[in-house]
DNA sequence: CGTCTCTTGGTGACTTAGTTACATACGCGC
DNA sequence: GCGCGTATGTAACTAAGTCACCAAGAGACG
């Protein structure tokens, strides 16, 4: 899909100058001591990417932290079938905390990251990260928020995963989608790959709640028309 | 299940002396700096627990960062519908990295631990944990190395639970539950717990199972038989 | 010892979800 | 307007989960 898909695009890291005002973006973080502030200027870069670019993966391990400034990163797993599930996404302001912890405990990093749309970002090396974490009770505090926010969400996935019903999580993924929008531009295929379901199974709940008047269907868009209803049968029943 | 059930028992907090050397079992800490290490020793306690005390809870955070001496601790997920799947055990040697990282983020833990035996810990008080954190390179290491450990794992879960059949995640956790041992005390309940499935499905598996020839049943018990052909099944064909 | 009760496991009919293997339809480029 | 790749529809089937109920085992207790 346009907004959700990786096109296979290489990766040009485009570097930028680090001089740029980025802290503002991180209220967090501009409590920190002057002279950790100045070490964060100085040897953190800002880096762009363009949209599809595969942030990290199975066997590629990031090798700094990164503070999202700008755009959207969507972390998913993929099984061996081909079958994939969306975990979570990164969105401007947030950090990838949990790549970060698995980066340090030098585990195999199991999802892959994937930029949904141009991304702007500042990377941290490795070496800083620790100084941070080391001389910074706010800088702890904001990637253990961070931690324990994505942590928690994984929780909240395996329970939907394991005892929610389809239709159900359909319903809840469309609302997120959709935001304040009313049209969703995503196929049956990537919303099946955002619920780790398939597609035909989608394709059928889909169909269902067009006939139920609750949405309109087009190829690759999904305009939601009884937003009350889905919120009700999101909400559980 | 007599191993794996959580029997309803008060929680009295035995608290001991903190001057054992309890360190052997911890050997990432033994690099601490000797002052830090002072602190430790000093400021931690070692409590116990009996088995079946609910470590921390949906709204019942914990208070302090626990390292594991003896015991094992289960951690769980329970949907409303009282349906339940094992996210993790933690073990002797281990910490409870992930409940901290909440602690730390002062996010709701949404997962609850049991004692599933007696257990006796090390209580690192939150706010020495952060001096901790802080002050060593080595207990940072050791505390993002457990807590990347857990977030892999959480993310084979969420891929065996969405993609992966039954039959297979059974005999997976079969043999896991038995170790070197032919027998496993659980009753079928028991195992759909762990696999958060649903106990008329994993006693159709069993009894398949045991019409093959793989295990032999009895009221609460499980012991395999064919060991061989459980790891092939497991192994995912 | 026999009966009562609670736990554990068995069973069949049914619903929901996922799979397989296609057919069809849309829309863009030419 | 024609082809072609992508997207969606469909039907038959298997797997998993649900529901409602029954029966066997294991203590408990008189």
């Amino acid at each position: 899909m346009a907004s959700l898909d990786d096109a296979d695009v290489a990766q040009p890291d485009v570097v930028m100058s680090s001089e740029q005002d980025w802290t503002s973006a991180f209220p967090p973080l501009r409590q920190l001591p002057e002279e950790i502030f100045a070490q964060l200027r100085e040897a953190s870069l800002i880096v762009e990417l363009p949209e599809g670019s595969r942030i990290f993966g199975p066997g590629q391990a990031p090798d700094s932290f990164l503070l999202l400034l700008d755009g959207t990163i969507r972390v998913q797993q993929t099984s061996e079938a081909g079958r994939e599930i969306v975990l979570y996404r990164v969105q401007a302001g947030e950090s990838c905390a949990l790549t970060t912890a698995c980066l340090m405990g030098y585990e195999e990093y199991q999802a892959e990251g994937i930029a949904e749309t141009r991304i702007r970002a500042v990377a941290i090396p490795r070496a800083l990260f620790d100084r941070l974490i080391a001389s910074s009770r706010e800088f702890r505090q904001f990637v253990f928020t961070a931690f324990s926010r994505r942590v928690t969400n994984l929780f909240r996935i395996i329970e939907e995963v394991a005892f929610e019903r389809i239709d159900v999580r359909l319903a809840q993924k469309l609302l997120e989608l959709a935001g304040a929008k009313q049209q969703i531009v995503a196929t049956h295929q990537d919303l099946a790959n955002e619920l780790g379901s398939a597609r035909e199974v989608i394709s059928r709940q889909l169909n269902e709640f067009a006939r139920r008047g609750w949405l309109r269907m087009a190829r690759g868009i999904v305009e939601i028309t009884d937003r009350p209803a889905l919120v009700q049968l999101a909400q559980h029943d």
